[in-house]
DNA sequence: TTCCTTACTGACTCGTAGGTCAGTAATCAT
DNA sequence: ATGATTACTGACCTACGAGTCAGTAAGGAA
């Protein structure tokens, strides 16, 4: 009795295509990719694809959403989680996880985000609702926090929560291009957050 | 005695060509645009397209080149025309022209670089030697001057220049995929201007 | 074992876009 | 004028990749 040259596997398809797809576009982008490779990576034929996803394009809403949003528990969960004084938790876990991000698979994203993103006006407007408005009232909640309690002064950064996430970005996408000549980016993220928290505290440096 | 169907105008046509694919590029991409879109633009025929570019490939290299040196030598005499302290001059005539960027032509062409630098070693290699490596050496020299000059403190700054170019980029990535939601660019960058002067001087802010 | 459902295959179509080239006409030299 | 040069045209070629579909075989039910 042979081997049968296939399983059924319909649960676990959609995940390994979309983890597939994500390995391609992390190497050649996403116009480059063929959904062909795609779908030999994923150990599959195109026409197995094309049962799952309708169109190239939503393979690639798929990643992005199936990518994304662990991260996003995740930090959710810490968030939840904690019991600390603002400035304790911009320098603990919000450090922390922020600094994993430029080499983390989430980078991908960011760069996938940037060239592709415009083309897919729904799913930029999904990763704005879910992602960084999310990312962002976060910060402002905890910012404000600190200044009702004292630890901090009222400032611009009240308006301006993106400077805490701006060496993250700036980061992710100046390693991918110079990958080689890139500064430490943990040392970049920490200078930026001692900047930020020495100006709300009204700290001499 | 008809018009002539064309003029041979062999010294204005590539300037045009890549005036025109700049234009097409910003607005759909690298990938989306068709060669033949572009020679239409420039009221050019494919064929005489070709005649000046060898490929597509060539083609978006040329149009690189062709707007970031003005932009370098623009910089560069503002640079060599100063006889300010470096403080003023960062918060003068740096922080102007920087402002400017966000909203300039330059913000296509850093969106392409990040979509399509990879793919192009060596455009990567001539925009690192002539834009970013020279742009991050003339800052480390002005903060350097200013520790000299008693104005500033050392400090990790000295060796972090990419501090003072972190929110551009930032801003212009922002810009463009959350164009509505985007904050204001300008208070962003002066805010970061601000903080790193503070820390620098060591002052209270 | 037999039959039915459906997850899966792979050869096919077809539009598209990068690149070519034989020919045409504008300009210049004589 | 006449011919030589070459900037320029546009129809053509070809590769390639997104998407389709008729057929195949795995796995469950009876």
């Amino acid at each position: 009795m042979p081997e049968p040259r296939f399983r059924r596997r319909k649960e676990d398809r959609p995940q390994e295509i979309t983890d597939a797809a994500m390995a391609a576009f992390a190497e050649k982008g996403y116009a480059a990719t063929k959904v062909e490779d795609v779908a030999k990576r994923a150990g599959v034929s195109k026409g197995l694809l094309y049962l799952y996803f309708k169109t190239k394009e939503e393979l690639f809403k798929a990643v992005v959403r199936s990518f994304v949003v662990p991260r996003i528990d995740e930090l959710s969960a810490i968030i939840d989680a904690h019991e600390m004084s603002s400035e304790a938790f911009l320098r603990g876990p919000f450090l922390d996880f922020v600094k994993t991000l430029p080499g983390s698979p989430i980078s991908i994203l960011v760069r996938l985000m940037i060239a592709e993103g415009p083309k897919h006006p729904d799913l930029l407007e999904w990763y704005w609702d879910n992602v960084v408005s999310r990312g962002l009232s976060a910060l402002t909640v905890l910012v404000e926090r600190g200044v009702e309690n004292g630890e901090f002064r009222p400032t611009v950064v009240n308006e301006l929560p993106h400077l805490f996430v701006m060496p993250v970005v700036f980061s992710v996408i100046f390693k991918y291009l110079f990958e080689k000549r890139c500064p430490d980016t943990d040392k970049m993220i920490e200078t930026q957050m001692d900047l930020l928290i020495a100006h709300m505290k009204g700290d001499k440096t």
